[in-house]
RNA sequence: GCAUCUGUGGCGGAAUAGGUAGACGCGCUAGACUCAAAAUCUAGUGGGGUAACACCCGUGCCGGUUCGAUUCCGGCCAGAUGUACCA
């Protein structure tokens, strides 16, 4: 008999469950660890190998820093609310609560044969009303609050309406939208629909007309990270910019300290990167065109040194000028433009990028330097959602508007000579020269410059004659935060006489109401309209939309803290005990969603006092992702017969998926591929050396293509530490690999000998009490350095080849002591967690593993008073020496000059240097 | 197009501070045990070369710094990911 994991796998994890092993509590004799993964939405496919990866690497670098001490906060929980669940209850009838319910039932099944150290006494899901009734309370502080520049904080909406009261908004120097001046006098006549329309274009949560990413098919609207490629991420469906009223959130006006805080997390470089992208600050200037009807127009730039190459003036199809702009004799090319523009599709705008439209106005704007006359133009190439929704145009240096100057034939002038050319005849260009280097030319006062200078010159003078100022874009946008969905938080929002009303903090949660069918109401109206009585007692109807998916998972790490609290968020104390995330394991498909929007929230929350870090994640680690190895088989054109990989050639064939559970290391199992579908059960085979190979790709993990690994099959077959094991094996945490079952024979003979060496023969446990020899206590304390190591960089891989060495080493020394192998033990724990725990309960331990000391390196043991140097003779290894430490350069020279290796290499030439670089190497260079 | 990352045997991958490249595992080859198989154990396994050594070549490609480069610098090529009319 040998090890049995079978028995001692489950065994262990009644154990911990029934002992609470993993509670974690507040203690203060105890520095704290907080771990976490990003929690799974419960999908109906269930955990497939790639899931796990992150949550054995997390829960390895838990189970570590218990040893080593720390009080170990480790939770896990559902990101419950989803279009999936929705979606099937729509076409089922069933409520999505239970869909949601049996999916968390089978992750939980799931993830619990793997041995993870969680608590689960803090477990959260953002459909329970417990949970959520906190996601509401974060949106009512949203909605409360606005956003002061100065104090560069949030701060409650009552002090500005004081401020209102007493000098109307002129001062004021807020994230807004309200462009209007108004004085104390004018505030007090406002109506209450006034006032509310006014306080509305300043909180940080706010309604507003605005041009969303609206998909029919899914019925609702979408942030932009949920948009890629003009279609929906979830389904892939067609999505269409529309105007409509929608809840946002105002994470704009954090833009400046969500970009300079990434310079404080722990983080990678390309991840921060991402972030640094999608919030994209620019530089430059606003300036001002006059209009020849007195009115005037606002561009943005980064390039203001170009100013007197403007040629032309570009505006979005939206702009709300073009009416006032547009001449009689234009009027009716105009309006089809702009139609035509609007009706066109995200997809169809975006694929037919490098296509050349717009149309002229008629009108022309007054150049603010050179007082020449410029052409106004529409073109949907300029976004409304940026800067102004208005460009000057610099044809010469700027390819976008080349390209439509070539188009129009337009004048191109040049105003700047990148470094080392001459000035050109535009009219000869192939293309723009988009250089940020060189001297400007053709620009009066800017004439002989270099760009960097130039910029500084041209924006210093804008400011001077008042024609313009120095400002900031951002390419971020402000997060749209309502869908037109059912199974999603519902606003704590009531509206009264038309005004959006805020609920009281005591009534929440308000619960999301039942009903009848899924859909959106025939008026189309959200589903949530459906439920009667969806009022408050007095007979004000309550918000219809519900939050978007990212809703529940802004502060669900702040929950975690204090998950059963229902007073507060999170307490003071459990906040001040465990601060944030020290160690944040997920994918990187998150950076531009969840990532930035719950750093934005940890940013408000601590504004208002609610929580005490201003980051919530400080290390990040993104593990890779697992892609799928699908097999194929090979059938003939036309007939029921396959062909082996390698004698495909010979015939016309086609691959199909076939499924990987019945193929063994590319050998395909004709039996269980006869059985396995209905049409395959006659087929005929064309075989190499008696086997059916089959050819294999590396795909995406999908059912469709039948590459699923299932973890619960392996864990039958080998064993859950061998499974956590093979995981960490594969290669490192954050780089993608394809799954391959093949190397997990090796892992699963590692545990297998590890066990023999608490066994002998007839697998009875024998340790000797003897004292350990130099080679035995050699071979654990390398390993102990170099496993510590290891998992400090998140190496894991590295470390279990150490391990391995490790145990072939002490196999073969017949190693039975355990002075040597109780340490062992401990030290794997953290990897293998059940095989470690049964063996520390034989050798007569009766507390669990988790409370015992990280095994304690003993530098002394491995000094040894010898070392071997490598020689090298110009640069190339040519000899071993064994030379005693400590000794002087001088000494060390002389014998390696003696040595009669190193001088058949050196021949009798003269020697021109010596490098001795101690304990590593000595070079001789002749 | 732009940004970030990656490139090492038949395969997954080591080499932590510039110092004997290929640890560890898989696979493969031979052998031991066995009637046989499984399991286990032993030896070998980058390429060329040799009876065996010696020796030569080798970390995507080209160049540089250095006594010495997988590692640092410059330029290219390829792949992955993200993002894209952001003025």
């Amino acid at each position: 008999m040998e090890y049995n994991f079978r028995e001692i796998e489950p065994k262990w994890q009644n154990f911990w469950r029934e002992n609470k092993t993993f509670k974690a509590e507040i203690r203060e004799d105890k520095p704290k660890y907080y771990v976490l993964d990003m929690f799974p939405y419960p999908s109906g496919a269930g955990l497939h190998v790639g899931h796990p990866l992150g949550y054995i690497a997390s829960d390895i670098f838990s189970r570590y820093k218990r040893l080593q001490g720390f009080n170990v906060l480790h939770p896990m929980g559902y990101d419950a609310y989803g279009l999936p669940a929705e979606q099937y209850a729509i076409q089922t009838g069933q409520h999505p609560a239970i869909t949601t319910e049996n999916n968390i039932n089978r992750y939980r099944s799931q993830l619990d044969i793997l041995g993870l150290s969680y608590d689960w006494d803090r477990e959260v899901r953002t459909c329970d009303d417990k949970y959520y009734k906190w996601t509401q309370w974060t949106f009512l502080k949203l909605f409360g609050s606005y956003y002061c520049n100065d104090a560069q904080k949030a701060r409650p909406i009552e002090e500005l309406i004081s401020v209102f009261e007493k000098e109307g908004n002129q001062n004021i120097n807020a994230a807004t939208t309200q462009s209007e001046k108004f004085s104390a006098e004018e505030w007090k006549n406002f109506s209450d629909k006034e006032k509310a329309d006014v306080l509305m274009n300043y909180r940080i949560a706010y309604l507003s007309d605005s041009m969303v990413n609206w998909c029919s098919e899914l019925g609702t609207v979408l942030a932009n990270d949920e948009v890629v490629n003009g279609v929906s991420v979830r389904g892939g469906y067609p999505v269409e910019r529309k105007s409509m009223r929608q809840w946002s959130l105002r994470i704009t006006a954090y833009a400046e300290r969500l970009l300079n805080d990434l310079d404080t997390l722990d983080w990678t470089d390309s991840l921060k990167e991402i972030q640094r992208n999608w919030i994209g600050k620019s530089q430059g200037a606003a300036v001002y065109f006059k209009l020849e009807n007195g009115e005037s127009l606002e561009v943005f730039t980064t390039r203001a040194d170009t100013l007197f190459g403007v040629t032309f003036m570009v505006l979005c199809p939206e702009h709300e000028m073009i009416t006032s702009l547009t001449t009689q004799e234009q009027k009716e090319e105009v309006e089809k433009y702009v139609s035509w523009a609007k009706n066109r599709s995200e997809r169809e705008r975006q694929a037919e990028v490098k296509k050349v439209s717009g149309v002229f106005t008629g009108s022309y704007a007054i150049h603010p330097l050179s007082g020449e006359r410029v052409p106004i133009w529409i073109s949907d190439y300029v976004l409304a959602g940026y800067g102004t929704g208005a460009v000057m145009a610099v044809p010469a240096h700027d390819s976008r508007d080349f390209a439509f100057a070539k188009h129009f034939n337009l004048p191109i002038k040049q105003v700047v000579v990148p470094h080392g050319e001459q000035e050109e005849d535009t009219s000869l260009w192939q293309e723009s020269k988009d250089s940020k280097a060189g001297k400007v030319i053709n620009s009066d006062f800017l004439n002989g410059l270099d760009v960097k200078d130039a910029i500084k010159t041209a924006i210093q003078y804008i400011e001077d004659k008042n024609l313009g100022y120095g400002t900031v874009n951002y390419r971020l946008r402000d997060a749209i935060y309502s869908r037109q969905r059912y199974w999603g938080e519902p606003f704590p929002i009531y509206y009264k006489d038309g005004i959006a009303t805020p609920i009281s903090e005591s009534e929440l949660p308000l619960l999301l109401p039942e009903v009848d069918k899924y859909l959106p109401t025939e008026s189309g109206e959200p589903p949530i309209a459906r439920a009667k009585n969806w009022q408050t007692k007095d007979g004000y109807p309550y918000d219809c939309n519900t939050m978007p998916g990212f809703a529940g998972s802004n502060a669900y790490s702040i929950r975690y803290m204090d998950p059963n609290n229902t007073e507060a968020l999170v307490s003071k104390e459990a906040n001040q005990y465990w601060q944030n995330v020290d160690l944040y394991i997920g994918g990187s498909e998150h950076a531009t969603g969840h990532l930035l929007y719950s750093r934005f929230i940890t940013k408000f929350l601590f504004d208002i006092g609610a929580v005490c870090k201003q980051e919530p994640y400080q290390k990040l680690i993104n593990q890779g992702m697992i892609q799928g190895r699908s097999n194929f088989v090979y059938r003939v054109k036309g007939i029921n017969k396959f062909v082996s990989y390698n004698l495909k050639g010979e015939f016309e064939t086609d691959p199909i998926h076939v499924d990987i559970n019945i193929v063994d290391n590319d050998v395909l199992d004709i039996e269980k591929f006869r059985e396995w579908r209905e049409e395959f059960k006659n087929a005929d085979f064309v075989l190499e050396d008696g086997k059916y190979i089959c050819g294999y790709e590396i795909e995406k993990m999908s059912k469709s293509l039948y590459n699923v690994q299932n973890p619960d099959d392996l864990v039958e077959k080998y064993g859950a530490d061998t499974l956590r094991l093979y995981e960490m094996f594969l290669g490192p945490l954050e780089q993608s690999k394809p799954w391959d079952t093949k190397g997990i024979e090796g892992v699963s003979r590692f545990i297998r000998k590890f066990w023999r060496l608490y066994h002998d023969k007839d697998n009875n446990y024998t340790l000797s009490e003897e004292a350990a020899t130099k080679d035995e206590l050699k071979a654990l304390h390398k390993t102990i350095k170099k496993v510590q190591e290891d998992i400090e960089r998140f190496s894991f891989n590295t470390s279990i080849s150490t391990f391995m060495i490790c145990v072939n080493e002490l196999s073969d020394l017949k190693c039975n002591k355990k002075e040597i192998l109780e340490p062992l033990c401990i030290l794997l724990s953290p990897f293998a967690p059940h095989i470690t725990e049964e063996l520390w309960n034989l050798m007569g331990n009766k507390t669990s593993i988790s409370f015992a000391s990280f095994p304690a390196f003993d530098e002394s043991v491995l000094v040894e008073n010898t070392f071997k140097y490598p020689i090298s003779i110009n640069g190339k290894m040519r000899a071993n020496i064994e030379i005693a430490l400590g000794i002087s350069q001088e000494e060390v020279e002389k014998i390696v000059l003696a040595n009669a290796e190193v001088q058949k290499y050196i021949d009798g030439k003269p020697i021109k240097k010596i490098i001795f670089v101690p304990k590593k190497i000595v070079n001789v260079v002749v």
